[in-house]
DNA sequence: GTAGTAATGTTATAATATAACATTGACTTA
DNA sequence: TAAGTCAATGTTATATTATAACATTACTAC
């Protein structure tokens, strides 16, 4: 009967377009268990030390696809009793960014839970500006490329991509 | 005679490929004046006041395509005598930005002078990491373009793109 | 000439990030 | 098990980037 539910959420789930699930209404915790999870199995298939602090802060990040900025972090963790100097938060995530958990936000000077960890990629980030969430998706699904021009030109080794705008969800509440 | 030389520098430089004419030797004395003709030039159409701070601003970061940062800046503007705390530089800054002459490159925290201004654009930036240059490319150059999904969902207002990785010239010059 | 306004000047401080060194704790290995 | 090693965390201080708030100047319009 449990099982049966989890997989009706699931369905649900898959009506929503992946690309903007971050933005609307959805299972936000079997989400975060999912992603937890993840995470975790990740660190063990690289052999990583994950620490409490390491946890606690892809925790905090993962909440709700909402970015946070370092000193946003460092009081969260005050509260929760872990130590909470800048080099803290700065180091950790450093870390989970070296490794692919966790990206900067340019655009907000703020970090977010990568939602494909372990995929090398060069994530594109969509920043609604009105609710303040943020979707990350992949180069398959941004159908972005440069033309061979640029290419060979220059040689990219890096990508920032931040698109500023307005979600669906934001879009449509306007309207009302 | 006079006007010949000019012509004959304007076919070589046309022989350079725009999209990475920053990175290469080019002669910027020309490059320089052409883009302060046109910044003046956009002034008058816009009706905007040049005044001495905002001229030097853009000279300053005219320069030779690297980006400088607004402290940098400042201490350039000491120099030539002009006031220089932090709040003068950033005013003329964002003004610089507001009317589409200056960029921010987030990547740097720093500022370079626009390659087209008067175009609104969504600029693409190249960024050298090893001779720190910086080229932009608009949109048509870059040939980039969002696939229908992300639009649908989306509404993008604004897009920061920044392409970090190694020009041809200084390709060129590791390989020697 | 004076009222209004845009630009610049000034002081102070906020927000973001790092350097440098100390301590802890887990693991190793002699 | 004691000594050595190393990664992680803790701490102090400071660097870097950016803005708030208010003062002065200088040009414009009446």
């Amino acid at each position: 009967m449990f099982k049966r539910k989890i997989s009706s959420i699931m369905k649900k789930k898959q009506t929503i377009p992946n690309i903007s699930k971050n933005f609307m209404d959805h299972n936000h915790e079997l989400c975060f268990e999912s992603a937890l999870k993840d995470f975790k199995q990740h660190f063990i298939k690289k052999e990583l030390k994950l620490t409490p602090l390491r946890l606690k802060v892809f925790q905090l990040l993962l909440k709700d696809h909402r970015p946070l900025g370092a000193y946003q972090i460092l009081d969260l963790l005050r509260k929760d009793g872990f130590s909470s100097t800048p080099p803290i938060a700065y180091r950790v995530l450093d870390f989970l960014i070296e490794h692919g958990f966790v990206h900067k936000i340019k655009k907000l000077n703020a970090f977010v839970a990568c939602s494909h960890p372990g995929n090398s990629h060069s994530p594109t980030f969509m920043i609604c500006r009105k609710c303040e969430k943020v979707a990350e998706i992949n180069e398959k699904e941004s159908g972005l490329k440069f033309n061979k021009e640029t290419s060979s030109e220059f040689k990219i080794e890096e990508a920032i991509i931040e698109l500023i705008g307005i979600c669906k969800n934001c879009t449509k509440l306007e309207v009302i």
